[in-house]
DNA sequence: GTATGATTCATACGACCGTATGAATTCAAA
DNA sequence: TTTGAATTCATACGGTCGTATGAATCATAC
């Protein structure tokens, strides 16, 4: 009788330490994409969400555990969204394969989105997976080959079925360059243009529309006679 | 008389300083690449260098001036080459524009034979220009803009000039874009290659002639109707 | 109201950081 | 062999790091 009234007021009363850790990690993502993991201190982290020292310790252990919270909270729900995606693409082709177009923008719609969502943290945790590209941050690599390393797999698979004139390490190759490009370009989001040339800005759909385009020329490119 | 001994000498006293100071480099180099600048401290690197922790305050002050030296060793080169190969490429097409792929190969050639280059550190520094462009660090932005800035400029009007359908932001956006995918996929080179694929492996003249082969075609994929 | 569990807080610890300093050492030049 | 500059070395300082701990506070359940 009482389990009703229970979980309502206890839902009520887990907000406030909730938004503490929901607050705890905005502000890290933020900072880690700002000035990287190792230059943030747990204390710059706990200043700026005006939270207590030992409110990391509570909430995530070690700084350790902070980091891989932060990475979890994006990376899960934008993995599977990319997998879901490629799994449409495939069933609406049949057993044709399916347009190299098609499967490009299911890898890459979902990061673009996100990182022109405000609501979603915007081009701010993009610019923390830039950075796990060329991170060595042994959690880091962690994270990735836990959450990044399947959907890469899945991907490979099927860009070689749409691909089939391209070696499986052409395939690997090209998506890995052109996954370094793309965050690469994101990050012009928020960087000042170099003088002369107007900020770059434009909205998702365009930004989707113009990089599958590009990605897929380059895919395309033949491979030159060695 | 003694001219011919003194020289002798002085070069094989000066041996021992100038190996210090290259030492240092070679080894600050390595691990920044390796572990990122804020996770290697200058402990780690005289201790890797056999060197004396006033060695980082005699010959560069202090860390940032090591940073700072150890960009400078590699940037300075192989921007001169860069440029160079441009006024070689621009020269030989007369008052013509140039072919893309020339264009390219003269900014990507430098630094893939660089990374490929064991004489001159292989992948190493390559590793660490890709933290470059996703760094945050105030002295690598700083290093970045003094010797790279003018590079893209140059490049970016070249380019301009040959794809004249494209406008000045869409070069900028491509050539970031392919830029960050060059230093992405040189990264490859010496990452264990994921299960069921051989270790990426070509030659400095293959790697460049298919990333030209890359990025022409995605250069001229024509931009999509917004 | 009071007991209880969840959360926040102030504080402390040892380790490591970057930098500075001055003495010791090295070594070409006289 | 002495001189003087260049380089190396041992050592110290104040500051910040990540982590741990135990008391204080809070909101709920009885």
């Amino acid at each position: 009788m009482n389990s009703k009234k229970r979980t309502a007021i206890t839902a009520q009363a887990k907000k406030a330490p909730a938004e503490t850790r929901e607050r705890v990690l905005d502000v890290a993502e933020r900072l880690f994409a700002e000035r990287g993991l190792d230059a943030v201190s747990i204390r710059d982290i706990i200043a700026a969400a005006e939270a207590n020292l030992g409110a990391i310790n509570y909430h995530f252990g070690t700084k350790d555990g902070l980091i891989e919270a932060v990475f979890e909270r994006r990376l899960v729900p934008s993995t599977q969204e990319r997998l879901r995606a490629l799994e449409a693409v495939e069933r609406a082709a049949g057993d044709r394969p399916p347009k190299l177009e098609a499967v490009l923008e299911a890898i890459f719609r979902p990061v673009v989105e996100e990182a022109m969502d405000p609501k979603r943290g915007g081009i701010t945790f993009g610019k923390l997976m830039a950075r796990c590209f060329v991170d060595p941050n042994p959690v880091m690599e962690r994270v990735m080959r836990s959450h990044f390393t399947p959907v890469v797999k899945r991907f490979d698979a099927a860009l070689s079925r749409v691909m089939p004139n391209l070696s499986p390490e052409d395939v690997f190759w090209r998506m890995h360059l052109l996954m370094g490009g793309l965050h690469q370009s994101l990050l012009l989001l928020d960087r000042k243009p170099p003088p002369g040339l107007p900020r770059f800005q434009v909205d998702a759909e365009t930004y989707i529309r113009r990089f599958v385009a590009f990605a897929a020329a380059a895919f395309r490119a033949p491979l030159p006679k060695d």
